[in-house]
Formats: C-alpha cells, structure tokens, sequence
DNA sequence: TTAGTTAGTGTATATATTACACTAGATAGG
DNA sequence: CCTATCTAGTGTAATATATACACTAACTAA
C-alpha cells in the first residue's frame, strides 16, 4: 500500500410517502462524531462487496426491504466532511413503500424514524447539501421516468398516483390533464375491480404495466 | 485504520468534436495492468483535495486545459475492475475545444491521443463501460443543457453549432427548425461580424449568452 | 332524504413540433 | 466576366401536444 487511501462509504436517502407528506429515513448516530445527531443511513464498505450490493446491504439493514428501486445519486468527497478521517461517500437513492418497512435501530445507532422533506432536523456531515441534492434527483425521476409506481401498492387508484405528484412536487395537477397523459403514456391498465370500504364513490383500481425506471415524460 | 480501505482514483472522460467526428481522448499506459493498453486518463486522488479538484488536477496533467466544463458522471466500484487491488473511481467527463488542447504524456503515461468514439481501441479496466455511460450522458447534456458552446469559440456560425450536434447525436437535424427552437430559446446574439476567407457565401458570427449548463431543451 | 366526499369525464384554445424548397452571397475556374 | 459550386438564410401550413376549465355520478353517514 503505497499511499493513503481514504475511507469509502454508501449513504442511502430513502424516500417515501406517508402521511401525505414526502418523508426521508433517518438515523440518530450513537458513535461520535456527531453522536445523538441526525444522519442520513450508511456504512463502511467492505472489501468484497460492489458499490450497488454495499447500497443494498445497508438498505436491507436499515428497513428489511429488499429488491427496491435503488439507484446511485453522486459521490461526495470534500476533504473535511468527516472530522475524524477523510471519507468519501457514494450516495444512494431509493424508493420505498412506507408499510412494507420494519424500521430497527442497527449498529451504532439508537434511533430510526421518518422525517418530513419540510421539516429535517438538524443533519451530520454535508447531509443538508446531499438531501438537497436528492430532492432535485427524486423531482427529475419522476418527471421523466416511472419510478413512482415504487411508491405505490400493485393496485392503486388514478388519484393515489396523482396524490404522489402532488406531494413530491408540492404543487396541484389538473386531473383531466393528469389522467390523459397517464393513459396516452399506454403504462397503467385497469384491473377491473374497485375499491372497497371507502366512504364515498369507489375509484376504478389500476396496476402498472410498464418498466420500473423506464423513460417516459409524465408530468 | 480499523479496515482496509479501497484506493480511489478519478477518470477524466475528455470529449470534443474534431474533423467532423466525436472524439475522446485516451492515453496509453506505460505501468501494469494493463500496460501498452489505451485507457481513460485518471489517477488517485491526493488526501488533501476534494474529487473536482482531484479531477481538475488530472484534466490540467492531461490536456494543459483549465476553467473547462467538468461534472462528475458516475462511480464505479466493482470488485475486480483493477487487478491488483480494490480500486473505486469516480468518473468525470469533460468538454474541449480540441484546438486548445496540448497533448503531452504523463506520468506512466507512453502516449495521448483522440480517438473516435465510433472506433475505439480495446480498453484497460471496465473503461468501455464507462465510456458508453458517458455518451449517453453528453447526449443528455447536449439535449437539455448548454453545454455545446464549451465546444465552440466564443463567435461562431449557427451551422457550426448545428453541426456539433448532428456529429454527437449522429444524425442529422433541419436547418429551419434547428434555429428557430434556438432563437425561441433567446441563449445567442448576433456579433454584427461575418465569417471572412470562407470560400461561399459568409455566415453571421453569433455569440452564446446564456449560462454554461443551464437547463433548457434545444433539440 | 340530504349533505358531504371523491370519482370520472370532454372540449376549445393556445402552443410546439414537424415537414418541406427556394433565393442570396461568396469563391474558383474557364 | 460568366458560370458552376458551395454554404447561408428564410416562412408557412399541417399536425401534435399542452392547457384551462365545470359538471354529473356513486357511495356513506347523519
């Protein structure tokens, strides 16, 4: 080893919506440095693991999902991000449904919980920066791509997808408009059935037929 | 050092469009692995200097360029991609006016030189994966940024302009349409000068005025 | 039966995209 | 100096896409 290295971490953003609210993961650090602050997931990566599989691997750990919708966002490598070493981090981004996670507190960390885009606490490192970064990601996903549907249950309604929108953009659509693009876009079909127990007018129940991450302009 | 740690290098794809064709520009290596093999310039980066710089630096060694537009495209950390040991780069990519480059060999470097992206040797690394990534994402960039005039001098033909995007696209686009979506798009200005020793017809000599990179669709 | 809630639907207007062909201004060569 | 050659520069009609907008339908709860 002729050299220095630095340290190389996977951090990974994990969105969700819930609550009407878009919401991201976090952790509460119970190792210094900032111990007891909010920190976005991640870890070490280990010598005989890609970068895509450490992302998973600290997913998994993090909410028990697996086989999510995960894709690598941008490396961040300024010099004094971590006090104690130099650590390069390669920031992931996934989408998850908020009911399939069993959110528990792993190694090193005392606390896990959901947090509102609109109100993050106080953040470790350059977390700030990298999940404002991930925002403008997420908007640009599923502007031009068919991510959302991660967020969505194998059947939903036209308006929980819309809903979706609404919320990741922070802004109304125009749901005549909504719909025929949608339907132009050929990638949901109607499953026939209804819903039930709601009380008012039941909604048609769609699924999805396209590709996750295929490119398409949506909104 | 409680673990061992990965060595992290940063690869520079360096595009510009010369005598009608895309070009990248490779080096070829004088050190194991890989050694006499062309492979993208990159080298690892220093403990005191963030990944731009890092990679700036490397741009600079390379080319003799500076103040060039840079972005980072992507990480690269499978397993094996460097024999010797665990190597992650980070990959930039870079746009040039060929005309202020001076190509000089570096360090365990044996020779540099633009290579048509539509024939290229056979790479070191995963470094052809790396550059059919980066294609797609220059072909994005052209599309809905502004990073073309990086490509041009500071006054040129609006022929020339169309003609950067006909050799990065391959294929051709109408002359009529092209400048009226450019115009509607308010990103040039006349100079008021003509092309001059042209052997037809002079052009008018425009000038960008947007912002490098800003986000607006031109094709 | 009524009030409240969400689902579902169509049209007209404005804007953007596409396809397409000729004249203008310069040089080079006979 | 005339002609051929080359690239510059320009407009319109047809089509496709995006936007703005409001009422009726189906269900539950009181």
């Amino acid at each position: 080893m002729e050299y220095p290295k630095p340290a190389v971490t996977v951090d990974i953003i994990i969105f969700t919506v819930k609550d009407d609210e878009l919401k991201v993961l976090l952790v509460k650090r119970g190792i210094e440095p900032f111990k007891n602050m909010w920190a976005i997931p991640g870890g070490f990566i280990h010598m005989n693991e890609t970068l895509d599989e450490a992302a998973k691997r600290e997913l998994f750990e993090e909410t028990g999902v697996r086989d999510i919708y995960l894709e690598q966002l941008y490396t961040f490598g300024d010099v004094e991000r971590d006090p104690r070493e130099r650590v390069i981090t390669v920031s992931y981004f996934a989408l998850v449904k908020s009911d399939k996670v069993n959110l528990k507190a792993s190694t090193d960390v005392i606390e896990v919980d959901w947090f509102s885009m609109w109100k993050l606490p106080k953040l470790a490192f350059d977390h700030k920066k990298i999940l404002e970064y991930s925002l403008k990601r997420l908007r640009w996903k599923l502007e031009y791509t068919t991510v959302a549907f991660q967020l969505l249950p194998k059947e939903f309604t036209l308006s929980e997808l819309q809903q979706i929108y609404e919320i990741v953009f922070a802004r109304a659509f125009d749901k005549r408009n909504f719909r025929k693009k949608l339907f132009s876009l050929d990638i949901v079909e109607e499953t026939g059935r209804m819903q039930e127990g709601v009380p008012n007018r039941p909604a048609m129940l769609y699924r999805f037929k396209g590709k996750i991450g295929q490119i398409v302009e949506i909104v």
